[in-house]
DNA sequence: CGAGCAAACTGATCAAGATCAAGCAGCTTC
DNA sequence: GAAGCTGCTTGATCTTGATCAGTTTGCTCG
């Protein structure tokens, strides 16, 4: 169980509310809903109506589009702290572009679209920090058009691992199962075990569990050009 | 040879400029700077600094990413009265994302992105505006990361086709070379051609020359699924 | 008009990765 | 501890689409 202490902060620090004053941020902490889900759970339909936003304060959550045949490619995994469905507010269009469930058991704050809606357009400072982070979210995009589009699934991988390390350390933690990594680099799960066992093999990087350390990064960037 | 008239007519039916006083937007025109391509010359170079956005007022662009090995990419085509570079504006970071050529002869209008930020400053409405295209931008993006991510190459051209079908009509014309289409669905052009003439032998399509009739939609429809 | 060139088409070959199938490791649950 | 489940791995086979090579078509330009 939450305390409203630890939504209030969750939502101050969220880039979604810098520089708001006390006043309107207020009324929008009043307007919020809370939201609890089992690990499994899903949250919303791809194509069902949607006329609020979310702020993961605990858990985790997977964003996926449902392809043909049923199957379902991750788009993103979202964590504490972080939102999601925000874009639609704008784009016209009300339906949900993907759809969302708990990878974990999850809290999460559901915000009302219109009303913050109604806020940004008194509010130029807070729509200019939303301008940035869609556009961001675009560059997030374009990358991984550029990742898709690569020739190879072993290509996919490195620049997957590249990403994924972060500043100066040489250790990956892949936080959920490997077979939705595999779905998100658009390849099947066996193929993705087997180039990760390649690269093993070639004393590039070293695995155990869910934890990946890059042994030899100039060969794993090497390997993407 | 372009009058300022058909740039001024250009820029104001733009959506960038919806709604803009016409104190300010004399402003803009003021600081634009019109600049003429030839075809097939190179306007961006993917990498290098970004100081300004443009309006495509004649002719014909492509932007492409470029990848591994100097091949490249389609992300888009751009076509007469359409923006590009204006995401960049907000991203924080200051390179093109892409390099943009001429396909034809093209005469644009280059603006300053500093100004034109400026001016989003004092003009929530116009901030609305850009967040709904940026908003869609992002769909488009999803639609091609499935395209991309969909598991045959005969199932990204039925549903690039789809996507061009316009409202009830029949007919998509593709207004570039096919093997620039082949490169924004992420295969080569022998598969795009080979998989066109399958389409025609099953009474699909019927094409002649850049003209693509689609006589039996359901087929092409289902072909997806 | 024919030369030259780029785009498009076609056929043959080959390799990458999907698919199918089975086995194994780690966890929970009774 | 056995049963059952899920995620991961490994092997064998087969399909798809890339690649290479050659031909055809259509366009431009002297």
């Amino acid at each position: 169980m939450l305390t409203d202490m630890e939504i209030l902060t969750t939502l101050r620090q969220h880039p979604l509310f810098e520089g708001l004053a006390e006043g309107p941020f207020q009324e929008v902490c009043r307007l919020a809903i809370q939201r609890r889900l089992d690990a499994g759970e899903c949250l919303l339909h791809q194509g069902e109506p949607a006329e609020r936003f979310y702020v993961l304060v605990q858990g985790q959550m997977k964003l996926t589009r449902v392809l043909m045949e049923g199957q379902e490619k991750l788009v993103e995994i979202v964590q504490p702290g972080q939102s999601f469905g925000e874009a639609l507010m704008f784009s016209g269009q009300e339906c949900n572009p993907f759809s969302a469930s708990a990878l974990k058991a999850c809290s999460l704050v559901s915000l009302d679209s219109l009303h913050y809606r109604r806020l940004l357009e008194a509010q130029p400072q807070l729509c200019l920090n939303l301008l940035g982070r869609f556009s961001q979210r675009m560059q997030q995009f374009l990358d991984e058009i550029d990742t898709l589009a690569m020739a190879n699934a072993s290509q996919r991988v490195a620049r997957y691992l590249n990403q994924e390390l972060q500043d100066g350390a040489n250790l990956v933690q892949l936080h959920v199962p490997k077979r939705l990594i595999a779905s998100q680099l658009g390849i099947q799960p066996e193929t993705f075990s087997r180039i990760l066992h390649r690269l093993i093999d070639a004393g590039i990087i070293a695995m155990e569990r869910r934890n990946i350390r890059v042994l030899d990064t100039p060969a794993l960037t090497g390997f993407i050009q």
